[in-house]
DNA sequence: GCCGTTTTCGGCCCGACTGTTTTCAGTCG
């Protein structure tokens, strides 16, 4: 774990037990802001740190933050997060991960029954000691027996890759309800993270009780968790079947959560706004709203109440904007904020919108397979394939020799695997094909092939594939070493990361960013769902540090290229402008770079 | 605990659903 994620849990862990103390919940908020504050830090806290002002000019972070990072750097503690430990059982946490058990209820349990953990609260249960605390009648511990039984499923995240088809599959359905204007899917989902928790969809309906009928009736649900007016929320089916990454995998739960709001047509925009937080950017909405004399909600932005305990049926005022999206951010003073960047991570201080790069913006792919080693299309397929979705150049990058389990190719047949695909370049014409080589990473930096075979290579893509547990002084060293080969173009999937399966790699980015930048070295932002590799955060370190990205595909078989919504979606969420990613330029311009590390061959 | 185009002190986003509550607290989005 890096120490900027070790901080940000000793917050966050922090600010729970405070909770459980029955804490300020301010001061409670305050805490998990600097959690997450922490966590999204551009760069190392230890460098920060050397600079208190940098600490303290971080939003969410103060004076008394600061010294308890500075104290945590120092000394590999922090004094008075470890009273608070001190102070609360750690069984207690993880009852109030346990859907419907927040921490006034765990308190409960903790002051009045004494219970700590699991095994204490099923003990008063069973024994119907818990029917006498106070708020626990039978409903409530049935649920609570449930969500026992059904474990730690709640904290459980799905990759984007498979959740976001049945997504657009119940968006579309209920679009068809009578009475339905509009609908979208929202959320996680919406702002593209790599994994979401759930699905958030939105339904704009003059006729709310009928599409909560058909969300109900929905051939996916399991089980309906919650049913009002205006909102309802059941676990869903996933259907992991479809993919070669789904059955059989630690993908452990088959189902995942789905909430469904409806809100009246015209307040379609404020609804979506709300629906695709993040939470934290609605906050910082909300309060600039209030910084004006104005509320904002999901029925619209509003001027607020005279009298602050009314509560309006906001769904029947008069709203200042609610109808769209761009309504609502003009009418706040902001431009248009892409979903993808809704993080309150310094979009709200945009003062036009940011030109991000767009899945049309692609027009080459430099990393893709073919039957030479693990690919599922020969060259010309691939290249055909390429031109179809308008790609001006495409790079055959078959694996190293070190990969034999993927095919890999020795240097003998990678020679005449680089004759074959020159003979393909002269048969299919209107599209630039590349020889290249996806190259291993060997564990101590050095490549799979000798300089005097990648100088034949027009690309060079370099990977880490095995080793990918290696502590973050070799993976440093052990990247640092490819980025500055001469004759590397791009790292291929730079941590080796699979979501939800392996870490991979954890290296010093910092220095394996500058360098790169240095060296004009693209980092790949692979799309592969399962990998989205670099990720979003790191995506974003990239584009401060200077680097030149890449979106590739890593083409096995033809659906691949459908990956690249997801890495285009992960690059916005690193703010990666077009003018950055090497595969979005125009032809001449990328043909220039890949030759300006191949000095010595005759043009 | 953080923060300031009204504030360095006094605020801090706002609403839906549920269960047990006879009037709303707790949890969640
Ligand atoms: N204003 C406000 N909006 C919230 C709050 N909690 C959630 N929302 C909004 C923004 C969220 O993106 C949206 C959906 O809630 P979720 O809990 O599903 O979160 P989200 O989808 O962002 O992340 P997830 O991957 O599901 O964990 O609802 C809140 O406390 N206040
Ligand atoms: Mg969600
Ligand atoms: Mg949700
Ligand atoms: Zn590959």
């Amino acid at each position: 774990m890096s120490i900027n994620d070790e901080l940000a849990a000793r917050f966050l862990a922090a600010s729970r037990m405070l909770e459980l103390l029955g804490e300020d919940h301010f001061r409670v908020n305050a805490l998990a802001r600097a959690a997450r504050a922490i966590e999204s830090l551009p760069a190392d806290a230890a460098d920060l740190a050397k600079d208190r002002k940098a600490l303290t000019a971080v939003p969410g972070i103060g004076a008394k933050s600061a010294d308890k990072i500075t104290e945590f750097i120092a000394t590999g503690a922090i004094a008075e997060f470890d009273e608070i430990k001190a102070r609360v059982p750690p069984g207690l946490l993880d009852l109030m991960e346990l859907p419907g058990l927040g921490p006034k209820t765990v308190a409960v349990f903790w002051n009045q029954a004494g219970v700590t953990s699991l095994d204490d609260l099923k003990r008063i249960i069973d024994d119907g000691s818990i029917l006498s605390l106070p708020r626990m009648g039978a409903k409530s511990v049935e649920k609570i027996r449930q969500a026992i039984a059904f474990g730690q499923s709640a904290s459980h995240r799905t990759a984007l890759g498979l959740a976001l088809p049945l997504a657009e599959h119940i968006a579309a359905r209920l679009a068809k309800v009578r009475g339905v204007t509009r609908t979208a899917f929202a959320g996680s989902a919406r702002r593209a993270k790599d994994t979401v928790g759930d699905l958030d969809i939105l339904a704009a309906s003059s006729d709310p009780d009928a599409v909560t009928r058909a969300f109900l009736d929905l051939p996916q649900v399991l089980q309906v968790l919650q049913s009002g007016p205006g909102k309802s929320s059941v676990r869903l089916a996933l259907d992991t079947a479809s993919s070669r990454w789904g059955r059989g995998s630690s993908e452990s739960t088959a189902a995942i959560q789905c909430d469904l709001r409806i809100v009246p047509p015209d307040r379609f925009g404020a609804a979506l706004m709300y629906f695709t937080g993040s939470k934290e950017h609605n906050v910082r909405l909300r309060e600039r709203a209030r910084a004006a004399g104005l509320t904002l909600n999901e029925y619209g932005l509003f001027h607020a109440p005279a009298d602050e305990a009314s509560k309006p049926d906001w769904s029947r005022k008069d709203p200042i904007a609610a109808h769209t999206e761009h309504e609502v951010f003009k009418a706040l003073g902001l431009p248009d904020i892409p979903p993808e960047i809704r993080e309150d991570a310094g979009e709200l201080d945009l003062a036009e919108a940011p030109r991000l790069l767009e899945l049309g913006d692609i027009r080459a792919e430099l990393h893709a397979h073919t039957t030479a080693s693990d690919g599922r299309l020969d060259i010309e397929s691939l290249a055909a394939r390429a031109k179809e979705r308008g790609f001006h150049t495409i790079a055959v990058t078959d694996h190293s020799r070190s990969s034999p389990q993927a095919g890999g190719l020795s240097p003998e047949r990678l020679l005449q695997h680089i004759e074959d695909i020159r003979k393909a370049a002269e048969r299919v014409p209107g599209i630039t094909i590349l020889a290249g080589s996806e190259v291993d990473i060997l564990a101590d930096g050095s490549l799979d092939y000798d300089d005097s075979l990648l100088e034949q290579l027009d690309v060079v893509v370099a990977s880490p594939h095995a080793a990918l547990s290696q502590d973050e002084d070799a993976a440093t060293i052990r990247l640092l070493a490819a980025v500055r080969h001469p004759l590397v173009h791009i790292l291929g999937h730079p941590t080796g990361r699979l979501i939800n399966r392996r870490k991979g790699l954890e290296p010093r980015l910092r220095e394996i960013l500058d360098a790169a930048a240095e060296n004009h070295v693209a980092l790949e932002i692979n799309a592969h769902w399962m990998r989205l590799d670099l990720r979003d955060i790191h995506a974003r370190q990239a584009m401060n540090a200077g680097c030149l990205l890449a979106v590739d595909c890593d083409v096995h078989e033809p659906e691949d290229f459908d990956n690249l919504r997801f890495g285009v979606a992960t690059a916005r969420r690193g703010w990666v402008s077009k003018d950055r990613c090497v595969n979005a330029w125009a032809a001449p311009k990328l043909h220039e770079w890949l030759a300006s590390k191949r000095p010595h061959r005759p043009h």
